[in-house]
DNA sequence: TTTGTATTACCTGATATCAGGTAAAAAGAG
DNA sequence: CTCTTTTTACCTGATATCAGGTAATACAAA
């Protein structure tokens, strides 16, 4: 009954992933098997290895949290994973769960917080930190629970519309049309119903989306 | 000579702090006397006790880590005063740096480098890590060198533009003329150098001058 | 008290954006 | 091979933004 779980932690942060693993030693149910600061070192790591238990860091470099969530939970869904991070949107949250995450911790939480929600995750229940239940049930103010991506040529457009281009400087840029841009433009500020270029980078800003 | 350095770690990150006060007890030289997580208590705790090094996260709530540090240094400008923080902009550490910061580390740095650093600082050189190092080595691509600020009602402004209202909108709610916010549209736009509110809401998140 | 910055406000013209359509290739998934 | 999504492209009209001016009032610092 009293199983142990092995742990894993991801955090591009040395200094967060000490912290928690201090934390965590306390918990006789969790057993630390693994330190990663990347999502790929993660995928490598369960595969070769038994893991029950994931922490992951939701900003990470190369890989966001959220797809290397949906990634491990397709090919391994019983192993519970926790997400985290500093600041957090209340979509980025959903979002998160949505792709199987059994729970979201934000950082300022306090340490009986932490273990609070990871003994409860083990039980198998969603947990949420306090600050976090707080972004979550107050009702969305954008009206989208769930984020759409964003495809390759409106990333791009998106990254050049952060840097100031204008329509025509970004049609010259990428050897499109004049039309076709603002074509791209009108369908990306409808996907995160937003009203101008000012509102989507700072909604994409906030969760992740650029850079 | 072996003073022993007495050392508040600022982090609203209970992990972080944690972390952090692992990672000092292997030096001689530092003796954690405050593990505080705001800004407003460390402006208390230095009024009362004495402080001879403080690390400090720089996106903190309320306020920020540049203006924490100016205002500590104003009073105290013996105590040393290291900056962290997870990400960053070139222009942020500049400012760190100009409003009295002894150095910058970003928390991705390892242990040794965390070490290194804050033995460094303590001998009287400004430090970076090596990231910090990278990032400000390359020249400053948007031309400056420190951040203008904004006043208060350019800030009231920036906060409308993120959530997508026109000038016409902005106007009406904060009670101006049409031709007012346009005035103070170009302003800001000017101050940053930016071509357009997209660049400039960009410019704004990234260097965390919105919020 | 003077200097500087902030805030308010007006005028104009060129250019850009946004919103409403439609639609045909091309690429990728099942 | 079919179905869906993506990427490409065009048209138009209403609105909004940007850049160039100028300038009075207000408030705080030197």
């Amino acid at each position: 009954m009293d199983k142990v779980y092995k742990t894993v932690i991801v955090d591009d942060h040395p200094i967060v992933i000490s912290g928690i693993s201090g934390l965590l030693s306390d918990l006789e149910t969790v057993e630390i098997v693994g330190k990663l600061e990347s999502g790929v070192k993660l995928v490598d790591y369960i595969e070769e290895n038994q893991v029950d238990l994931i922490l992951m860091d939701i900003f990470l470099p190369v890989i966001n949290g959220v797809d290397l969530c949906k990634t491990v939970k397709q090919k391994y869904p019983r192993i519970i994973i926790i997400g985290m991070s500093s600041q957090s949107e209340r979509s980025l949250v959903m979002q998160f769960i949505q792709n199987g995450g059994n729970g979201y911790v934000l950082k300022s939480a306090s340490f009986d917080e932490f273990k609070r929600c990871i003994n409860k995750a083990i039980e198998g229940e969603i947990v949420f930190s306090d600050e976090v239940k707080t972004i979550i049930s107050q009702p969305s103010s954008d009206g989208l629970d769930h984020i759409p991506s964003l495809s390759r040529r409106e990333k791009d457009i998106t990254l050049l519309l952060s840097k100031g281009k204008s329509t025509q400087e970004i049609a010259d840029e990428l050897f499109l049309s004049f039309l076709t841009v603002q074509t791209h433009r009108r369908n990306i500020l409808q996907k995160y119903k937003t009203k101008n270029v000012a509102e989507l980078m700072a909604f994409l800003l906030k969760n992740n989306l650029l850079s």
